[in-house]
RNA sequence: GGGGGUGUGCCCGAGCGGCCAAUGGGGCCAGACUGUAAAUCUGGUGGCUCUGCCUUCACAGGUUCGAAUCCUGUCGCCCCCA
C-alpha cells in the first residue's frame, strides 16, 4: 500500500501526543520509510499482571491503531518474563500473589482479547519476552547489564524520587528498563509507544540498539491519562478506571462523574473528534459535553447507538431519579424475621447494605437510610421495620436493593 | 559483620506510662446545595446483644494496679561504618 505524505502522517501521529523524542528523526524516518515502501515498525509493550484493559492503557493503543492505519507494522510485546518476577510498582501486590506461568499466560490471552478491541490483532506482530528472556543465561544477564550503569538508572525520576523517600528499591526492578530496552533490540523497533514516564527505558533502548548496531527506535510518548478523580492516573489499583470490557451503563455513570477540567483531555485522547469542535463544545454547557464525550466513546466500544441508550438510561435513572433497571435482590434468612418485623440496623447488615451493625447505625443515624417505594427514612436504629419480600431498601444514593425473604 | 534509626487506624502522620478507640490532614461515607462535575457547609469513618462491653497502635513474650507509650526477643524497612 501506498503511504500517505508524511505531513498527514504527522498530523495524525501528533494527535495527543505529548512527547516524540527524538522529535526531528521522525519525520526523516516516516520519509525513508514511504521512499522504500517498508512500514516502519511500531513497539508498545505491556506487562500482563492484572487484566482489565481500562481507558488509560487505550492511549497508546489507540496510537498504535493510528499507526496501522497509516500502514505501519504494529508489534506487540508481552512481557510475560517480566511479569514473572513482580510488578514493581505494585510492591504489597506483588508479593501476597505470585505469579504463576499459566496465571500470566491466561493474563495473557484475556489482555489480548481486550486488546483487540482498539488494535487490529490480525495485520499485528504479538512477541512474548520470555522467548528470549527464558533462554538466556546468567552470563547473558550480566553482560548486558554491564551496558548500564547505576547513575544512569538513577537518573529514572520515580527511582530517584523513592530514593529520597527512603523507600525500598528493589534489585530486581533496576532490571525492568533494561530488559524493556532489551526488547526493543529484539524486535528491531524503529518506534516505540507508550507514556512520557516511559523515557528513560525508550532512551536506555537506544543505547542498547547503537550498541547492537541497529537503527535506534523513536519515542511517541502519550500523556498520562488521569482517572476519574481527575487527579491522579488512571489505574486498577487506585479504582479510578473505565475498563474497556465494562457494560456501557457502568460507562456512562463513570463518564458523568468525570471532573470537568479533564473533558479536553479525554476527548483529545480518546477520541477523533476535531479539537476545533471540541472547543466549542465545551464552550457550552459542560453537561452537555459530557455526555458527548461518554456516548463518542462509549459507541466505540458497545456498537453505533449504545451511547445513546445508555445516555437515556442514565438521564431517567439519576437525572429523574427513577428506580434502576437492575436492582440487586437480597436475600435474608427467615429465621431473622420476627413477627414480620425485624430491626433497622440488622435489616441493613443483613441486606447487605452496611458493612456492620454499627455502619447501619451510622447510617441511619444520618438520615441516610430509606426504605419502601416512597424512600421514607428510617428514624432510629433500633425501629423495628415491617418487612416483606419485595420491599425497596436504600442506603444513601447509590446502594439499593430488594428484599427477599427466604427459608431458614 | 558492627552501630544508629524506624514500624500507629484505608493512606500520611501526632501521641512516648493512666484523661487513648487514640489529635490533625487526605481519602471515603451520609446530609444540604447541584449538572450524581467542581466549590462550599454539616456530620460520620474498629466491632457488638451500644448510657455499656469487646478487640486494635509490626509480631511474641515481660515489667507494672495500669502500656500504643518501658524492657527482651523476632521480623520488615531506612541510614552510617566495615
Amino acid at each position: 500500500m501506498a503511504f500517505l505524505p508524511v505531513a498527514e502522517q504527522l498530523a495524525v501521529i501528533r494527535r495527543g501526543v505529548e512527547k516524540i523524542v527524538p522529535e526531528q528523526e521522525l519525520e526523516q524516518r516516516l520519509e525513508s520509510s514511504r521512499a522504500s515502501g517498508v512500514p516502519l515498525r511500531v513497539k508498545y509493550g505491556i506487562d500482563p499482571t492484572g487484566i482489565d484493559v481500562h481507558l488509560g492503557h487505550t492511549v497508546p493503543l489507540r496510537k498504535l491503531r493510528q499507526f496501522q492505519d497509516l500502514g505501519h507494522q504494529a508489534v506487540i510485546i508481552i512481557g510475560n518474563a517480566t511479569a514473572l518476577v513482580g510488578d514493581p510498582s505494585g510492591r504489597d501486590q506483588a508479593r501476597s500473589r505470585k505469579l504463576t506461568p499459566e496465571d500470566v499466560e491466561r493474563n495473557a490471552r484475556d489482555y489480548l482479547a481486550q486488546v483487540g478491541r482498539v488494535v487490529d490483532l490480525d495485520r499485528a506482530e504479538v512477541h512474548r519476552n520470555a522467548n528470549w528472556f527464558g533462554p538466556m543465561a546468567f552470563t547473558d544477564l550480566l553482560s548486558l547489564c554491564g551496558k548500564v550503569t547505576v547513575a544512569q538508572l538513577l537518573t529514572r525520576d520515580d527511582f530517584s524520587k523513592r530514593m529520597a523517600a527512603g523507600t525500598p528499591i528493589f534489585l530486581h526492578e533496576c532490571l525492568y528498563p533494561v530488559m524493556q530496552a532489551w526488547d526493543s533490540v529484539m524486535i528491531r523497533s524503529d518506534i516505540e509507544l507508550g507514556g512520557t514516564e516511559q523515557l528513560y527505558s525508550f532512551m536506555l533502548a537506544r543505547d542498547l540498539q547503537r550498541t547492537q548496531g541497529l537503527p535506534e527506535q523513536i519515542g511517541v510518548m502519550s500523556p498520562i491519562l488521569v482517572g476519574l478523580d481527575g487527579v491522579r492516573r488512571m489505574g486498577k489499583s487506585l479504582g479510578n478506571y473505565i475498563g474497556v470490557a465494562e457494560p456501557a451503563y457502568d460507562m456512562m455513570k463513570k463518564f458523568m462523574q468525570l471532573p470537568d477540567d479533564c473533558m479536553r483531555m479525554y476527548f483529545e485522547l480518546l477520541t477523533t473528534a476535531p479539537l476545533d469542535d471540541v472547543g466549542r463544545l465545551l464552550g457550552g454547557h459542560p453537561k452537555q459535553a459530557k455526555l458527548t464525550l461518554a456516548k463518542t466513546v462509549i459507541d466505540e466500544y458497545h456498537g453505533a447507538g449504545a451511547g445513546d441508550e445508555a445516555a437515556a438510561r442514565w438521564q431517567r435513572e439519576i437525572g429523574e431519579g427513577a428506580l434502576p433497571e437492575d436492582i440487586p435482590i437480597a436475600t435474608i434468612p427467615a429465621s431473622a424475621v420476627q413477627d414480620g418485623h425485624i430491626s433497622a440496623a440488622q435489616l441493613l447488615k443483613l441486606a447487605g447494605l452496611c458493612a456492620s451493625t454499627s455502619d447501619a447505625r451510622r447510617a441511619i443515624q444520618q438520615g441516610g437510610a430509606y426504605i419502601g417505594d416512597d424512600k421514607r427514612a428510617i428514624a432510629s436504629h433500633d425501629e423495628a421495620i415491617p418487612v416483606s419480600s419485595g420491599m425497596l431498601i436504600r442506603v444513601g444514593k447509590k446502594r439499593i436493593c430488594r428484599l427477599e425473604i427466604g427459608g431458614g
